[in-house]
RNA sequence: GCCGAAGUGGUGGAAUUGGUAGACACGCUAGACUUAGGAUCUAGUGCCGCGAGGCGUGGAGGUUCAAGUCCUCUCUUCGGUACCA
């Protein structure tokens, strides 16, 4: 008989038996706990990668091992299914993008399927299905209506030649990802989701998150960013107004020599407006309109700014201070204006020494005695107050307060907190997204679609524009719409379509009632199944995908649609898989095997034979075309040794450079069980399958050999389920498995009792079990040859006996200054005095202590017992 | 610049609260079985040294009977963020 495993028949075999149980299909049960796990849906790109692999082989091990300890397990799998790639791919491909995502859908869903995940498939979504954004087109209404969703004018990245809105991560240094043309601002009006309202929640209760890891929550921490402050008025001389400022630093209001506002502030054109500075301010605004101003622009702009012509007071010296506009104050922070001094910010600092104004000390560390005029640079820390009346010779720190107070008597200032985070522009002039369900008339403005008219459908069969951007607002049939409130003829619909972001923020929900056509979902199954108990993805969302869906469940919350506001308990953002990207000057970035080695061991390119280029390692992406498809291995070792591996790398959450470097190892330990359960099988009588396992306590067994290998499968149940429970550290859990496996091929069967069988046979078993989650087909199959019946899926997992963990003999090892010298082992009983005793009467440690006294022995009984002598 | 994470054999990685550094694998070396081996099994494998022994967790100090683990400083790599007032 050839003792080998076949994953190819084996695999379909069972994946087979699956689909026809409907082993993984679930329903709400009371009787039972729930366990919701998620893994971030993909994008239907094309084929599933490494990355996907490990990401949903990770969530599949959990959810096998909560199922077998009783939980009523969600696992719902679906698709992230609009977005740009599929309007480039279709015009590449002269194809549409609609059956390009379906097409790319129905190849994915195959290759997950043959991975063996345990998806509940009766419960798959696609955002870009009318069922799906029908319900978000619902909620943006209700946000409307609320207040929660509002318009305005606001600046975007904008290509020219591809007619179309760019996201900042499609902005590369200053030109357009696919034409290379120079992307400008543009103002447009924009829906914005007031995300900001909950700024302050959203923060909060990042700490109370203790199932995320910490990184993320600081991540979306400074993302929110929330600083302390004041708002002081300012009052523009000669008129009866003021320009509000946002500082951090209220102390060094009495050094503010001047006042710098944003370009784009409402209040330039009127600041400047009939003094000499009109012409040349007007000028300034428009070059910094066409400036970049993400962040590699940023590098490129020197500071500057040009006086308005205008001057305000400031509230606390009482002086009249120039107001200039400049091109480093950002509209979108604070109040768009600030108060500059330059004393005491870098920048202002700069500002002024440019542009020759007033530099006045008004902080300084004690003893020190700072002068404006000759001061390298700014001094931003904390002192004692100069120049600042009243003030002067108190404590920066409490000056902040006092001042704001002093202030706020005067109506000219008060304590104020302003938040980083902006609202949540959502607009996006694209065609493969959900519309945007409101009409605009000349008469009525904007007019909310009635809910009855929903889904307001994205024309499927649009024709895409060759030269890029959005075909909606030239479909008549689209395009022009009929006002619902007075019924004039020619409205037009809102072209626009949503943020992707929009979909992937409540999609979890959804999962829970996918087919429901009531509403968003069906209350009582979110009230079920809701929240997810544990999400698992890449840390690439870490702010975006994740703080927006935190704040949908807000929103939801406020709508009184649900109970609870944080959407998953527990976090675990897995590790990218990385791997180098190569480069050919003719083709640009290479698939792995378009690049080979030529005769000189030299990798050249397969179409042009040129030299090919090796760069950086970095995150699998199909865009660098650095990824490994994970066929080439599914079809060499199957779904189960492909899973394996890819855990056994690496903890989940590290990154991990790709290399197939030891696969081979993970195919041979599972031929080795394999051979294992075949032997035992062919060795061990049948009564002995009859009889059972041995599962008693480890006192009851005669030999040494039994007890020792009885103790060690206990152990290894207890390690293996912590590290699943506790940690998600399954390449621990693996090995210790392995170590089990290795101790049961040390052990010669043919001379082995029937005690020892029995303990042998419930070693055997346990593996199985352990491994189940990881090598679902593989154990299925052994459990099936153990002669047991029915899916090892309904098998409980294994218990370990907690008095089964410990040997009756320990190990201890004896180290003399610290330093290891010799060990032995005694029985675990022995007292301290006998061990004592037994260590300074080792030959080895005598010869190291010598003739001299030992000033100090300490053992230690812990998980190792220990003695270290100190001479 | 700021925030965060990580640096351990030739490689991936172990080491839960300070207590045998290198588990488990990959690779490599030798041997066994075999017509054959890219199958399988056995033994070895951190570095230096013939040896006793010494040295070893990015680097430098420190605390401790004992440090990969704690403290101080420092270097490198990766991720996030960036004129945030």
């Amino acid at each position: 008989m050839e003792q080998r495993y076949h994953p190819e028949l084996v695999e379909p075999k069972w994946q087979a038996y699956w689909k026809k149980n409907q082993v993984f299909k679930v329903t709400e049960d009371s009787s039972k706990e729930k366990y919701y796990l998620l893994e971030m849906f993909p994008y239907p790109s094309g084929k599933i990668h490494i990355g996907h692999v490990r990401n949903y082989t990770i969530g599949d091990v959990v959810v096998r091992y909560k199922r077998m300890k009783g939980f009523n397990v969600i696992h719902p799998m679906g698709w992230d299914a609009f977005g740009m790639p599929a309007e480039n791919a279709a015009i590449d491909n002269n194809t549409h993008p609609a059956a390009w995502t379906y097409d790319n859908i129905r190849a994915m869903r195959e290759q997950l399927k043959r991975m063996g995940f345990s998806y509940d498939w009766d419960r798959e979504i696609a955002t870009c299905r009318p069922e799906y954004y029908k319900w978000e087109q619902w909620l943006f209404l209700k946000m409307l209506e609320k207040g929660m969703a509002y318009r305005k004018e606001s600046y975007v990245n904008w290509c020219e030649k591809c007619q179309t809105v760019l996201a900042n991560e499609q902005v590369e240094q200053d030109k357009c990802w696919r034409c290379s043309q120079t992307v400008h601002q543009k103002k447009l009006w924009q829906w914005f989701f007031k995300i900001t309202d909950y700024a302050r929640d959203l923060l909060v209760h990042c700490d109370e998150l203790p199932g995320w890891p910490d990184k993320v929550t600081v991540m979306q921490k400074n993302w929110i960013g929330r600083s302390v402050g004041s708002e002081l008025k300012f009052k523009i001389d000669g008129r009866n107004d003021d320009i509000t400022v946002f500082t951090t630093r209220p102390d060094t209001v009495f050094g503010a020599t001047f006042m710098c506002i944003a370009p784009e502030h409402p209040m330039v054109e009127s600041l400047s407006k009939g003094t000499s500075k009109e012409a040349e301010v007007a000028a300034f605004v428009q070059k910094v309109s066409s400036q970049e101003r993400s962040a590699e622009g940023l590098e490129k702009y020197e500071k500057e700014g040009v006086f308005t012509g205008a001057f305000c007071i400031n509230p606390a010296t009482l002086e009249k201070i120039p107001v200039y506009t400049a091109n480093f104050v950002l509209m979108g922070y604070g109040t768009g204006a600030i108060m500059s001094v330059p004393a005491g910010d870098q920048r202002d600092f700069d500002f002024a020494r440019k542009y020759g104004l007033e530099i006045r000390v008004v902080v300084q560390p004690e003893g020190e005695n700072f002068d404006g005029n000759t001061m390298k640079e700014a001094y931003t820390g904390e002192g004692l107050m100069v120049n600042s009346g009243e003030f002067n010779g108190l404590d920066s720190k409490k000056a902040m307060d006092a001042i704001t107070g002093w202030l706020e008597k005067k109506g000219r200032g008060k304590k104020t907190v302003s938040y980083r985070l902006r609202d949540w522009g959502i607009s996006r002039q694209r065609y493969w997204g959900a519309p945007i369900p409101v009409i605009h008339c000349p008469d009525c403005g904007v007019v909310p679609v009635p809910e009855a008219d929903l889904p307001i459908k994205l024309p499927e069969d649009a024709n895409l524009l060759e030269k890029g951007g959005s075909p909606l607002p030239g479909l008549d049939y689209f395009a022009k719409a009929t006002c619902p409130e007075c019924g004039r003829k020619d409205a037009k619909r809102d072209t626009d379509t949503m943020d992707t972001f929009v979909e992937s923020s409540w999609y979890y929900l959804r999962y829970c009632s996918p087919r429901y056509d009531g509403g968003m979902f069906d209350p009582e199954a979110v009230k079920y199944w809701a929240p997810v108990d544990q999400y698992i993805g890449g840390v690439e969302h870490a702010v975006l995908h994740l703080l927006y869906s935190r704040y949908f469940m807000r929103v939801l919350n406020t709508l009184g649609m649900i109970d609870f506001k944080e959407p998953f308990t527990r976090l675990l953002t897995q590790g990218m898989v990385c791997k180098e990207t190569m480069t050919c000057p003719e083709h640009g970035y290479l698939y792995p095997e378009e690049a080979v080695r030529n005769d000189e061991g030299k990798l050249s390119c397969t179409r042009c034979k040129s030299h090919v280029e090796v760069g950086r390692v970095i995150k699998m992406s199909k865009s660098k075309k650095n990824v490994v498809d994970p066929n080439e291995l599914l079809e060499k070792y199957g779904a189960d040794v492909t899973r394996l591996f890819s855990l056994f790398a690496a903890p989940p959450e590290r990154d991990l450079e790709w290399s197939e470097d030891g696969v081979e190892g993970s195919n041979r330990f599972v031929n080795r069980v394999f051979r294992l359960a075949l032997e035992c099988m062919e060795k061990f009588n049948n009564t002995m399958f009859a009889t059972g396992a041995f599962t008693g306590s480890a006192f009851e067994l005669e030999s040494a050999k039994a007890k020792e290998l009885y103790i060690k499968a206990n152990q290894t149940i207890k390690k293996v389920t912590d590290d699943i429970d506790k940690s998600f550290h399954f390449n621990t859990a693996i090995s210790a498995v392995m170590e089990l496996v290795n101790a049961l091929y040390a052990i010669d069967l043919d001379s082995a009792d029937d005690e020892l069988k029995k303990v042998i046979l419930f070693s055997l078993e346990n593996i199985i079990l352990l491994l189940s989650p990881i090598l679902p087909h593989f154990c299925e199959e052994l459990f099936e040859k153990l002669g047991k019946k029915g899916s090892i899926l309904e098998q409980p997992w294994p218990e370990y006996r907690e008095d089964c963990l410990e040997t009756d003999e320990v190990l201890v090892v004896v180290q003399v200054n610290g330093k290891l010298r010799s060990k032995f082992t005694i029985g675990a009983q022995t007292n301290e005095a006998k061990i004592k005793e037994t260590a300074l009467a080792d030959k080895k440690i005598k010869k190291h202590i010598g003739d001299k006294d030992p000033k100090k022995v300490i053992i230690i009984r812990k998980k190792q017992t220990l003695v270290n002598i100190v001479v």
